[in-house]
Formats: structure tokens, C-alpha cells, sequence
DNA sequence: TGCGAATGTGAGACAAATTCATATAATTCA
DNA sequence: TGAATTATATGAATTTGTCTCACATTCGCA
């Protein structure tokens, strides 16, 4: 048996419009070809759908069972194609990011939040995207943002830059350090160093002060959460190197001392470049161009202010 | 926008086998077919549903989408097949009742709960058939069975006997009439005669003995209860013709008495036959015939105790 | 870089749905 | 009641759309 949907809206049709003929007029074929149709179902399920014995004919038992059945699922049709529609114009759609870097909840949840009630049909998602790599995963379309520091050329990925910001050094007050004005690779070598648990070459230090200077920290230890990291680096368990968005709370903080590392030689202070990544074709999407103003003015907002 | 079930079929079938030349496989078609099915469908919808970057080819953010609908109204579908598949088998099916006697309720009742039990697919009501003419109903398959006690010849319409009753005068044990043994047409003269709300011709009393006697009651009132009717009747307010299987609590109180009425010259007593009108291509329907017989053996049973 | 597996493409075959022309049946109205 | 009207059914022809076949293309992996 072989139920389709040009059948349940014809009996629909023909409840409707009270009759085959009218039917017909309503959906722009001829009457012939209804009957045909409504023949062909009626030898599909075994069973007369129509009462002939009247004129206009008129459903059955078995019939009036298949309207009900046409009346619960042909609007769940007209939703699905009404759905697509607003897909196909860019209303709706799935904006499911992935954050390399840990410390970019900070800014991020703030602008989901304009984000989601200018677009609240779009569907949000954001997954910390240490477990997996990320950019091969935007290629599989199983998320739709990357939001990453380091650009790597790969086909069909476009990477929009965000904004700039400087890893800074947070310490304790009472470390030694705090009478440094700047803060050199040596300086690590007998502290212990809180990091995000992640690869080295994703954490600025390293690639942007360590790795070169070749210098190696008396310890390390992987921190999950920005918060615990910072209650360590308060009460002098260790040192740490973050992003200067994360550490606006702690500058007027009399517990820390913030400093600059010092930048290589002949260069000024160290920056870096947060980036969106997102499929090429994706970018034409309005959801997608909105986000990005986004991600691109209000974190700086929210540093100043 | 025209998405047919072949392509949520499709759809869900692709997900389940883990790409496309499995899931044609598991569809009995083609790799080919599946391929141009699907770019029919993405070019309905305006976009893909698809990533072919991953080679065995996965659903995109849209695809998702569709399956999610897809699996919401694919099993729907399967329902109304297995449904019909049910009906065919006469499992299942409808059992409308149209009764045209008032007092019929009595031993219907009890009959319908057996039928219940036995039938419980089956999709039983009852309707008062004193609005509207219930033999053409049937026909119409507005209703499905009709209880009469006057078989008209009808073609597509078979009328199945159940049992035989006979109508019975009722009265007060106040009554004068009481003193008699047989109750005459004459002896409704100065009696208040009870009835349903129906038309003569619908009434025993009337088309048995006073019509074919030119006798009129010296009044006639409508009541719709068989209940009301009886408390009347008790309290001497009138008398009632009703048939034998309604009084059979009746008889043992001592507030009324019951009586044959008189039998044409040359008759026995009074007798008459309740049919059970049907669709003469219902009749080999299971669960029709099983109430037939439920309908045929439980009043008599009913009666006797 | 080449092999194998998976998907895409185009032409023709085939099946299914539709139309046209017409028959048949029910309903209405005179 | 019968003719006119309206409603549905039927069969052959036609169109439409789907599928298959054969082959091209692409991708992933070694």
C-alpha cells in the first residue's frame, strides 16, 4: 500500500469542495484526472473511500478516517515547506559556534545575547570546540562558526576578523614580579604557569613568548575555568597569561599586578587577531554578516565600559 | 514547493544507511535514481540538504531539518497504512447505530457493552434516529446499522430479524381497567394515552389497534423518557403501549398492571419483529454479524432474567 | 599519484499521472 | 415523468516525471 501526499489532498479537496468535479477546479487539473486518482487509491487500500450512491459524492467510513489522517499531517507539510522558505530568505537558520580559544565565553555569551532577539528564529548553539577540531568540522557543516586566533588557509573557509587584543600577564600582587614593568621569557623559568588544558602551540604564551625565547617554566599546570584560574593566580599558586578582555575586572583589583609581555625585538606589544571562521558561502547569509558586526564591536565596547 | 513523502522517505533513508548508494540499496533503486531524486528535491527547496565535501554524503543544517519532520510524519503515515490495513482485514471499522424505537436504549445498551469488549477497535455510536430519516442514512453510510421494527423494501439494504416483542398495555393499578383481562381498542376512548415525541405511524398502538379501529384516545401526550413515561403510567396520569421487554421490571410492582392487547378477529397475540437494517455488502463483516448475533440472543436472555 | 569507493550526469526506457472525448448515472425542474 | 442538467466513470492517447544504464567525476586514502 502505497500512500502519498497527492492523495490525502485530494480526499481533502474533495471533502472540501463537495465533490469531485469542484475539487478538481480547485486543483487545477481535470475532473477525469481525479477520478482516476481517487480509483487508483481506492484499489491501493482495499475499500471504497467515496459514497457514489449519492451525487455529489461524499466520503465514507474509511474515508472520513483518511481525512482525519490528511488533517493532521498536511499542515505538518505546509510547516515544513513554510520552514524552508524561511530558510531559503535567510530568516531563519543554524548558527552553532565552536570556540578554540576557552577564555572567549567572556564576551561571546554577551553578544549571543543581542544577537538572539535580533534573529530569535535562528537556532544558537555554542560548543567548546577543545574535544575536536574544529575547522574540518565547519566543513562538515557540523557547526557553522569557528572562532579562532590562528587563520589557516583552507578551501571554502573564509576567516573574518573580530578584533585585536594583547595576551597580558596576571599575577599576584605580592610575586616578585610585580616590580617588573614588563614581563620577559626568563621570568617564567621558576614560576608555575596556569594554563588553559589545551595543546601548546593554541596558547599565546607559548607561541608568542616561550616557544621562541625556548624558555621552559619551572611548572605547568592546565586550569579548566578562567574563574579558578584567576582565584590561583589571586592568592599566588602561580602566573598566568591571558587575553586583556579577560582581565578588565582584575586591573582594579588590588590582589593582581597586570603587565605586558615584552614584545620581540624591534616590534611593539604583542597582538593578536580573534577571527571568525565560517564557510565561504556562508557569508552572504544576513544572520551570519550581523553576527559578525557583532563580534566585532561590542566585545571592544565591553572592554571599555 | 512540492515535497512528497518519497522525499522525506528518501531523506530519512540516506541518514539511517550513512549515504547515498547504501540507502538506494536499502530502497530497491538505483544509486543513479536516488542522486537526480535528490537534486530534484534540493532544487525544489532552494538549497542543499546535503554536505558532499564528507564523501559518504551527510545531511546539512536544512537536511536536519527535513529528517526532523520527516521523522515526525513519516510515522503517521505508517499509522494510517497500518489502519487501513486493519479495516481491510475487518478488525477494525465503524458501527453507527441509528435507532428509530425510543425504548430500544433498554436492550441496547446492555448489547453494545458486550460488543465493546469483544470489538474493542471498533468505532461504535449511537444516534437517536428520530430527527432525521435513518433508512436513507444508511445508504448515505451516515450510519451504519438501524433498528426497526418495519422492513421497507430498499435496495442495498438488508434487514436482519433479531427477536420478536409484543406490545403491552400498561397502566395504573388505580385504573378501571385493571378489571379487564384484554385491553381493547374502545377502552382507550377516555383514556390519556402516553407516547413517544414520534409519528403515528411510528407508533405500535396506533398502526396495531386504534388506527385500523378509527379509535382516538381522549388525549395524547408526547414524552421523550421511558422512565417518565412509566412514572406517569404509575401515578395515573395515563397509559402506555410499550413493548414487553421495557416492562419486565413493571410486572412485579404492585403499582401497575400490564395486559395483552386484543388480536385482530382470527390472530394470536399482537406480535412484533425488530430488525436490524444494514448495508447488504456490511452483512459479511465480521463484527456486523457478531453484533447481529449479540443483538439476536442477549434481550431475549435479558428478558427471561 | 593512482586506485577504489561514492556521487553526479545525460540519454533513453518505462511507468504513472493527466487529458481528451465520451459514456453513464443521478438529480432537478418543468 | 421525461428532458435537461449536473456529476462521475471509462478508455485511449499523451504528457510528465521517475528510473535505469552507462559513463564521467570527485574524493579519500595509501
Amino acid at each position: 500500500m502505497y500512500i502519498e501526499l497527492r492523495h490525502l489532498r485530494t480526499i481533502r479537496a474533495i471533502h472540501q469542495a463537495g465533490g469531485l468535479a469542484r475539487a478538481a477546479d480547485m486543483m487545477n487539473m481535470t475532473q477525469s484526472a481525479l477520478s482516476h486518482q481517487v480509483a487508483g487509491l481506492e484499489a491501493q487500500v482495499g475499500m471504497e473511500l467515496f459514497v457514489r450512491r449519492s451525487k455529489p459524492m461524499t466520503l465514507s467510513a474509511a474515508g472520513i478516517r483518511m481525512l482525519r489522517a490528511a488533517d493532521r499531517i498536511l499542515p505538518e507539510i505546509v510547516a515544513l515547506e513554510e520552514e524552508f522558505r524561511a530558510l531559503q530568505s535567510g530568516k531563519t537558520g543554524r548558527l552553532h559556534i565552536a570556540i578554540e580559544c576557552h577564555a572567549c565565553f567572556d564576551w561571546l555569551f554577551p553578544v549571543l545575547e543581542l544577537f538572539r532577539h535580533a534573529w530569535p528564529e535562528v537556532d544558537v548553539d555554542i560548543r567548546a570546540g577543545l574535544a575536536f577540531d574544529a575547522l574540518p568540522a565547519l566543513n562538515r557543516e557540523e557547526v557553522d562558526l569557528v572562532i579562532s586566533s590562528d587563520p589557516v588557509p583552507l578551501p571554502g573557509v573564509t576567516f573574518n576578523p573580530l578584533f585585536d587584543y594583547h595576551p597580558m600577564f596576571v599575577g599576584s600582587s605580592q610575586n616578585p614580579l610585580a616590580a617588573k614593568a614588563v614581563i620577559e621569557a626568563e621570568d617564567f623559568r621558576d614560576q608555575t604557569l596556569i594554563t588553559y588544558p589545551v595543546p601548546r602551540d593554541k596558547l599565546d604564551v607559548f607561541t608568542e613568548l616561550l616557544t621562541p625565547a625556548k624558555v621552559e617554566p619551572r611548572a605547568q599546570r592546565p586550569v579548566e575555568l578562567t574563574a579558578v584560574i584567576l582565584m590561583l593566580v589571586g592568592s599566588n599558586r602561580g602566573v598566568a597569561v591571558l587575553p586583556d578582555w579577560v582581565l578588565r575586572d582584575v586591573k582594579t583589583n588590588a590582589d593582581y599586578i597586570t603587565r605586558p609581555l615584552a614584545p620581540p625585538p624591534g616590534h611593539g606589544a604583542i597582538t593578536k587577531r580573534l577571527y571568525a571562521a565560517t564557510r565561504t558561502e556562508d557569508s552572504a547569509k544576513p544572520y551570519i554578516a550581523h553576527f559578525l558586526k557583532l563580534g566585532r564591536s561590542e566585545p571592544v565596547k565591553l572592554q571599555r565600559g
